[in-house]
RNA sequence: GGGCCGCUAGCUCAGUAGGUAGAGCAACGCCCUUUUAAGGCGUGGGUCAUUGGUUCGAAUCCAAUGCGGCUCACCA
């Protein structure tokens, strides 16, 4: 790995950078994310995680020690029903308790909530990224928190004229900075009508019209209020980094209110920065709980590889939205990346300072930051390798076979692109992009001249296909069109219609070269 | 109403620790006699939204303005 400590052409250097020297220097650095899993986490959710990540390697190359927590925010309420979930009748009667009671209709998991995290949890590493778990529901539960709580009780006057600084309906004279689970339906329609000064607190279940006295300790049904919750567990934890929304990260925001209240638990607030939106691309229409278009991890992954899924999001400045593409822009994508390790790789010479930045983002891309790769991967363009697994009749191994070139090295790189074409195709790619091999299907129909120009063309293939080179082979294809008084483009189209039953296909001098003597005498010899 | 983001070539955008404006595509020209989202070589094209300020020097920093968008002021 290069000597980066110095590198700060990327934003998460300079981010590390700046924790650095506004943290101070500290035996270990926490730089933490975290999300409620009330539904898919989706690709939106993926640039946090991945923002911390960039950001907690940053500092790890500078030799710092550091923690990456992701908050499971699973003792928040269940608070309405996604769209495109199973049994949504059911799932209706557990609304307004918390997410972990609520029961996974998918049936993986042990309740709903696990089952969002679960999916995050099995792909994370895929992508080369290893956070440390914390479940808040669990803790909650535990009474891990009920110093916080209490503390929270303990200032909330304080709270309160934080919060009212921003509302436009002030908090009233009671309210308490806790909200409480009911012990009797275990929803949260209750109210806290009284606190004795230490561990008590009494409330109101609303539904039942019944009330109770609870110790937060050994019965912590309590949980804080985001705007308590987020600041109390940056404190608990030592929080120095932790990137946000932009619906946290603006004036008024929790992050603002947070900053403020982090103090009242004697911390400090966290270094932050803000991300944007992604947007999806040529996904044509799935359906998300809000009625738009929804991916999430496994989605991306399954057209690009985890290096490139990388690529995307290190090489965009995080406050900047941008698209994840499943429509043709995904052959430039790849191209780009090529590009990049071409770069780093020295086999393309750029300016001084464009090369500097491209390196480093070719490394952060890289899902094992300990092993770059010491040599680019077999830069064949998405569009062949797409080409190729269609010539194999969509068989994955057998399209890697059939590349002769690839080294030890590049074999699974490769054979990784190769999936996320058959993928793509199958899924996204627009219908000139697919086809098969005529050879099964019965010859169409042709008039003399044609059938004699197919059998020209088949006999320059078995004459001279293997020991010439596309520009060379092509010159017989306009051969066998002019001797036989077609013209090159009528004859393009039948040649095409002939082998793959399509108008149009891909460059035919490459493509004839590609399929093989083999096959392409199977098919014209029908006529 | 507050805050934030964007405004750079016809299009999509890069360039923001200040130092002579970039890429891809499109266009135009030439070439490979020759289908395709072809290939090669070359050319043209921008008062960096507007105005002012700081500076020896501003796309870059500051302040206003305009247009577009997001977000907070519920909950999380």
């Amino acid at each position: 790995m290069s000597d980066n400590k110095n590198n700060m052409s990327h934003w998460a250097d300079q981010m590390a950078e700046r924790i650095i020297r506004e943290k101070g220097e500290k035996p270990l650095y926490t730089c933490a994310s975290g999300i409620t899993p009330s539904g898919t986490v989706h690709i939106g959710n993926f640039r946090e995680i991945i923002t911390v990540d960039l950001v907690v390697r940053a500092l790890r190359e500078r030799g710092k020690n550091v923690r990456f927590i992701y908050s499971w925010d699973d003792y928040d309420v269940f608070r309405k029903v996604p769209k495109n979930m199973k049994d949504p009748e059911l799932l209706a009667s557990y609304l307004r308790k918390p997410i972990t009671l609520v029961p996974d209709t998918s049936g993986v998991a042990e309740n709903y909530a696990r089952a969002n995290e679960v999916r995050v949890e099995n792909i994370l590493p895929t992508v080369g990224i290893y956070p440390e778990y914390i479940y808040q529901a669990a803790r909650y539960r535990a009474g891990y928190y009920a110093e916080g709580i209490k503390r929270a009780l303990e200032k909330k006057e304080e709270i309160k004229a934080i919060l009212n600084e921003w509302r436009t309906e002030p908090l009233g004279d009671d309210w308490f900075p806790v909200s409480v689970f009911s012990s009797f339906t275990d929803k949260d329609n209750t109210k806290v009508t009284d606190w004795d000064g230490e561990y008590k607190i009494t409330y109101t279940d609303l539904d039942e019209n019944k009330s109770e006295t609870i110790d937060i300790r050994s019965t912590p049904n309590t949980k804080l209020p985001w705007r308590v919750d987020w600041p109390m567990r940056w404190a608990k934890e030592g929080v120095d980094f932790e990137p946000g929304g932009k619906d946290h990260l603006t004036e008024g925001g929790s992050y603002d209110t947070s900053k403020k209240v982090v103090e009242l638990f004697g911390g400090t607030a966290p270094v932050s920065m803000r991300y944007d939106f992604i947007k999806l691309k040529g996904m044509g229409g799935k359906i998300s709980s809000s009625g738009g278009e929804v991916a999430d991890l496994y989605d991306v992954l399954e057209i690009y590889t985890p290096e490139i899924v990388r690529y995307m999001f290190v090489g965009t400045r995080p406050n900047s939205e941008f698209a994840i593409s499943f429509d043709l822009d995904v052959l430039k994508i790849y191209e780009d990346y090529d590009n990049c390790e071409r770069i780093y790789f020295g086999l393309l010479d750029v300016k001084e300072q464009r090369k500097e930045k491209e390196k480093r983002i070719y490394e952060l891309s890289q899902v094992d930051s300990d092993h770059i790769p010491t040599e680019p991967g077999y830069q064949a363009p998405f569009r062949h390798l797409c080409n190729l697994f269609l010539i194999h009749e969509s068989n994955v191994d057998e399209a890697l076979e059939s590349i002769s070139d690839v080294t030890e090295g590049q074999k699974d790189r490769l054979r990784a692109r190769l999936v996320c074409a058959k993928n793509w195709l199958e899924k996204y790619a627009p219908e000139e992009f697919k086809w098969s091999l005529a050879t099964t299907t019965d010859p169409i129909d042709v008039k003399d001249n044609e059938r004699q120009a197919l059998k020209d063309l088949a006999s320059y293939v078995n004459s001279y296909l293997d020991e010439m080179n596309e520009k060379e082979f092509s010159t017989y294809i306009y051969k066998a069109a002019a001797d036989n008084g077609i013209e090159n483009a009528d004859f393009f189209t039948l040649t095409y219609r002939a082998l793959i039953s399509k108008e149009k296909g891909p460059k035919l001098a490459g493509f004839i070269k590609t399929v093989g003597k083999e096959k392409i005498l199977q098919i014209l010899s029908k006529y």
